[in-house]
RNA sequence: GUGGGUGUGGCGAAGCUGGUUAACGCACCGGAUUGUGGCUCCGGCAUUCGUGGGUUCAAGUCCCAUCACUCACCCCA
C-alpha cells in the first residue's frame, strides 16, 4: 500500500456511516426544535481569527493548531473549534441586522494537532449551537437544556452537568489577582507547569491534575468567591431556570475552560465508560468574544459536543438499534445470453423502486444464490437460456424455496404485489 | 511534547528458552454427477512474520533504529 490514512482521522466505512447519519440527523432536529438554523462555515480559516478569537496562551492555539501558508502566502489553519468562526461568519454576513437574538447550530470536522487516544482525534467531528445578543439567564439554562435533552433522546445514562461561573473581566481580573498573591506563597511547590502559569492564566492551575497542585489550591479562592454581585446574581438565576426544568447539575468551583473567551457561565457534561476523555460537551458563555472579532460588544453562549465520544458511549451502552437495509430482489443470469436482460430488468425494476442487486461476475448459479442468500433478498429472479427463450424466468422465493416460472412481462406486477414498502 | 503496551494471511490469533515444510478459528474462493443458497464434508488461500540494519552456521523468535497502532499524561470534544 502507498500510505495509510493521517495519524489520528478516521475512514467512516458502510456499516459506520448509518450511525452518523443517525446522530446528525438527531441533532438537526432538535436544533430545530429548539429555534436552532443550521450554518456551515469554511473548515479553514485566516490564523488570526483563532489567534484572537481563542485566545493566545490557550493550548489550542500554543500547540495545537494545523496552520500552514497557502500558495497566496496567507497564513491559514484548519479550524480547531466553531464559536471563533460562526462569530466571524455572523459579523461578516451582517447577521445582526436580522432580528436578534441569533440562533445557530454546526455539525462538521475540527481539527486538532494532539496526540491521538481514546476519544480524541486530530480531525473530530462537533454539533455545536451558538446564540449571539442576548444576557438573559434563560438562555443560558436553554442551552444546557438543548444539550441535556439531545442525550436524553439518545438514551444515555450516568451523564454529570458541571457548572460554574467564570466572572465577567472585571471580577475575573480581581480573581486573578487573588490566585496569583494566593499561589505565590506556595510557588516553589508548584508543578513546573503551573510555575509557568502562575502569572500568564492563574485560573488554569486550579484544574491541575497533579496531587500537589490540587494540595495547594484546595484552599484557593474560588471563582464563585470573588465574582462581584452582578456575576453572582446572574448565576443563581440560571440555577434556577434548571431546577426548573428538573435538570440536574454538579457546581463545580475548579472548572476553568481551556479557552479564553469565557465569560460567566461555564460547563461540561461528563460521562463515564468511555476512557480518560469523558467531556462530551463544553460550553459557555463568550460575552467579549464578539467584540474581540471586531464587532459590537453582544453577549454570547454556546456548546460544543464532541461526535465521535458520543459515538463512543453509544456504543458501549449498546444503544444503537439499526437495521441493515437489504435488496429485495436479486437477479442470476446464467451464461452470456441472458446478461442483456438481466442488466435491463434491474435498472427497470430499480426504476420502481425496487432494491436490486445482480451478478457482476458470471459466476455459477450456485455462487450466485448463495451471494443472494448472503444478501437476505427475498427472491432471486434466475434467467435461464431455456427459460429465456420462451419469455420466461425463474422466480425463486427464498424464504420458502418455491420456484416459479413466471413470464417476464408479468415478473413486475407480479413482485409490486409481494414486497412491500 | 512525555511515558507504557502492541505490530504474524482480509479478520481473530498459536508460535516456549532462536533450529527442517509459519498451527488453528472466522471470512473468502472452488468442489461433492453436469443450472440452485442457508447445514455438512473436501480442497484452495502468508516464498513470509510493520520496515531497515545488526548478531548467528541458523531469527517470526535476540539487539539497535525507524514507522504505525493503542492507552495514559498535558489538554480538550
Amino acid at each position: 500500500m502507498l500510505t495509510t490514512r493521517p495519524r489520528g482521522t478516521n475512514d467512516i466505512l458502510p456499516g459506520q456511516v448509518e450511525k452518523w447519519q443517525y446522530l446528525e440527523e438527531l441533532a438537526r432536529k432538535i436544533s430545530e426544535q429548539y429555534g436552532f438554523k443550521e450554518i456551515r462555515t469554511p473548515i479553514f480559516e485566516h490564523t488570526e481569527l483563532f489567534l484572537r478569537g481563542v485566545g493566545e496562551a490557550t493550548d489550542i492555539v500554543e500547540k495545537e493548531m494545523y496552520s500552514f501558508f497557502d500558495r497566496g502566502e496567507r497564513n491559514i489553519t484548519l479550524r480547531p473549534e466553531g464559536t471563533a468562526p460562526t462569530v466571524r461568519a455572523f459579523l461578516e454576513n451582517k447577521l445582526y441586522a436580522n432580528p436578534q437574538p441569533t440562533k445557530l447550530f454546526y455539525i462538521g470536522p475540527m481539527f486538532r494537532y494532539d496526540r491521538p487516544q481514546a476519544g480524541r482525534y486530530r480531525q473530530f467531528n462537533q454539533f455545536g449551537i451558538e446564540v449571539f445578543g442576548s444576557h438573559h439567564p434563560s438562555v443560558d439554562a436553554e442551552v444546557i437544556a438543548l444539550a441535556c435533552d439531545f442525550f436524553a433522546r439518545l438514551g444515555l445514562r450516568d451523564l454529570e452537568v458541571h457548572l460554574n461561573t467564570v466572572g465577567c473581566p472585571d471580577c475575573r481580573g480581581k480573581h486573578k489577582e487573588e490566585l496569583i498573591a494566593y499561589f505565590q506563597k506556595r510557588e516553589h511547590e508548584l508543578c513546573e507547569t503551573c510555575q509557568k502559569r502562575l502569572h500568564k492564566n492563574p485560573l488554569r492551575i486550579l484544574d491541575c491534575k497533579s496531587p500537589v497542585c490540587q494540595e495547594i489550591s484546595k484552599n484557593a479562592p474560588t471563582t464563585k468567591d470573588s465574582a462581584c454581585p452582578e456575576c453572582q446574581a446572574h448565576f443563581a438565576d440560571v440555577k434556577e431556570y434548571l431546577d426548573t426544568i428538573g435538570i440536574k447539575y454538579t457546581e463545580d468551583p475548579r472548572l476553568v475552560r481551556g479557552l479564553d473567551y469565557y465569560t460567566h457561565t461555564a460547563f461540561e457534561i461528563l460521562v463515564k465508560g468511555i476512557g480518560a476523555q469523558s467531556a462530551i460537551c463544553g460550553g459557555g458563555r463568550y460575552n467579549g468574544l464578539i467584540e474581540e472579532v471586531g464587532g459590537q460588544p453582544l453577549p454570547g453562549i454556546g456548546f460544543a459536543i464532541g461526535m465521535e465520544r458520543i459515538l463512543l458511549i453509544l456504543e458501549q451502552q449498546k444503544l444503537f438499534s439499526l437495521q441493515e437495509s437489504n435488496p429485495d430482489i436479486y437477479i442470476a443470469p446464467l451464461g452470456n445470453k441472458t446478461q442483456a436482460l438481466a442488466f435491463e430488468l434491474a435498472i427497470k425494476l430499480r426504476k420502481k423502486g425496487f432494491k436490486v442487486e445482480k451478478d457482476y461476475l458470471d459466476r455459477s448459479l450456485k455462487a450466485q444464490l448463495k451471494s443472494a442468500d448472503r444478501f437476505q433478498v427475498k427472491f432471486v429472479v434466475i434467467i435461464g437460456e431455456e427459460e429465456l427463450s420462451k419469455g420466461q424466468v425463474i422466480l425463486r422465493d427464498m424464504k420458502t424455496s418455491a420456484q416459479t416460472e413466471i413470464s417476464i412481462n408479468n415478473l413486475e406486477a407480479y413482485l409490486e404485489g409481494r414486497i412491500e414498502e
